[in-house]
DNA sequence: GATACCTTTCCGTTCAACGGAAGCCCGGTG
DNA sequence: CACCGGGCTTCCGTTGAACGGAAAGGTATC
């Protein structure tokens, strides 16, 4: 299956998580299921270039050279930067904790965040990802998503907590309120004792990203809360479009 | 030379940076020396994975995977992290630009920075490289490296301003200044019209980076500044040295 | 001093990677 | 409309780089 020497390359690159940031010769070996021969030359030849670096135990971790590419990426150049400002103003403005993210694939991949010093069991990391069902953000996107995104999306709706929305027909109501309503909520349905609401963050028509906000409970201060949300949304989006052309 | 598959797609990788973000195929073969065929191939192979993403213009960019990768890399993951709210306090007591660096080879490699609202020409930006005689950071950095490392750099001391030091001897007694003194300065030696301000930064022993500012102006408020940078950098030597051990 | 685990080096075989060339798809131009 | 130049994609026969088993070298553990 993963012959050619570029794929297994990349392979020994990606089992490298936030779990696992440092991995031995023969962990990677073995975590990748190749030979232990071919992995040291391969892993010679990441550590010569510096996508992989030693560190003094002898373990490898990811290089500065990745980190450096990494820092080019769209996400992080255009989207991160432009939304910068716009998350600090809405952290700010209500002391929760805000959101960043994009749809890749059937997951979320969360771009950006700021948290407040604990106060709500929030699961996400930058650069972390989580299903689409059970998050705002999530439901935002694929509310938005082209069609077949989502029916795949509905194939498989994975129960995290008991409040966990796992009916396909269920869901799709949902989304279609979103669209109608231009913002979705959850209610503990990834984490116990975390709500959250989320909008889209649009760059013309296209949704691009979005935005969006963890909270105990969201009774009392819903409406307070998307139309904060709305304008930072609207101003990341500004941005974006201004940014385009230059 | 360049022959091994492996290093030939982390050439391609490797031809963008900050004025290349989007790239087409045979710019990519072009500027990699690589024929076109060849070129396809590869890239299809990095884009399969997600090291690079294609555009809906059509051009090449780096993946988002790329980016999750760089998230993990120690400079990023341990470094930036334990220093961030440390950058934080010190911008707000001080409002100058702060500049977070490690060395890299012979050249300074910048990790954060926290920029005022423009005021004095800075030149670095977050992932860039500059010369290690040209700045206060890199200064830092030069003067408690390995003497290999030393002396390699001092061979090569390009000018930048009429200000840069060009003279390995003078270099080496500001050093030698450094190490005693525990700060360094430069005026204009990077850019007009800038001069900085660096301390080390500690892992119990090793310094493992450089803390630094630029300002308009020393005279009047060095000590001031050197002080501010001291207790921020003591902060976040303590910050690491208690994450290492979990 | 024996054990267990990791790392590094070596080398003959083989099969994946190579890259030249030919065809495709566009958009611009005479 | 026909032509042209550009970039992109596909194809295929040859060849040498990549493979991986095996064995030797390290180093901590019991």
């Amino acid at each position: 299956m993963a012959k050619s020497v570029t794929a297994r390359a990349l392979d020994l690159l990606g089992v490298f998580d936030s779990e696992h940031r440092s991995l031995t010769l023969s962990e990677l070996a073995r975590r990748t299921g190749t030979p232990l021969g071919t992995a040291h030359r391969l892993v010679g030849e990441l550590v010569r270039w510096g996508a992989l670096a030693r560190e003094p135990d002898g373990g490898y971790v990811i290089g500065r050279r990745i980190w450096q590419l990494g820092l080019l990426a769209p996400v992080q150049s255009e989207l991160r930067t432009a939304a910068s400002p716009f998350l600090h103003d809405l952290y700010g403005a209500t002391l929760a904790t805000v959101h960043l993210a994009v749809r890749d694939g059937l997951e979320v991949l969360y771009i950006d965040r700021l948290a407040g010093h604990v106060s709500v069991p929030v699961v996400s990391k930058i650069g972390s990802r989580l299903p689409l069902h059970a998050t705002g953000v999530g439901k935002v996107l694929l509310a938005y998503a082209p069609d077949d995104v989502r029916a795949n999306a509905l194939q498989n709706l994975t129960r995290v907590t008991a409040y966990t929305v796992t009916q396909p027909a269920r869901l799709l109501e949902q989304l279609r309120r979103v669209r109608a309503e231009g913002y979705a909520t959850t209610g503990e349905e990834m984490s116990l004792g975390a709500c959250s609401v989320a909008v889209p963050v649009r760059n013309g028509d296209a949704v691009v990203a979005a935005l969006g906000m963890v909270v105990p409970d969201l009774r009392r201060q819903l409406p307070r809360l998307v139309s904060a949300l709305q304008v930072a949304a609207q101003g990341i989006g500004r941005t974006l479009a201004s940014v385009q052309w230059k």
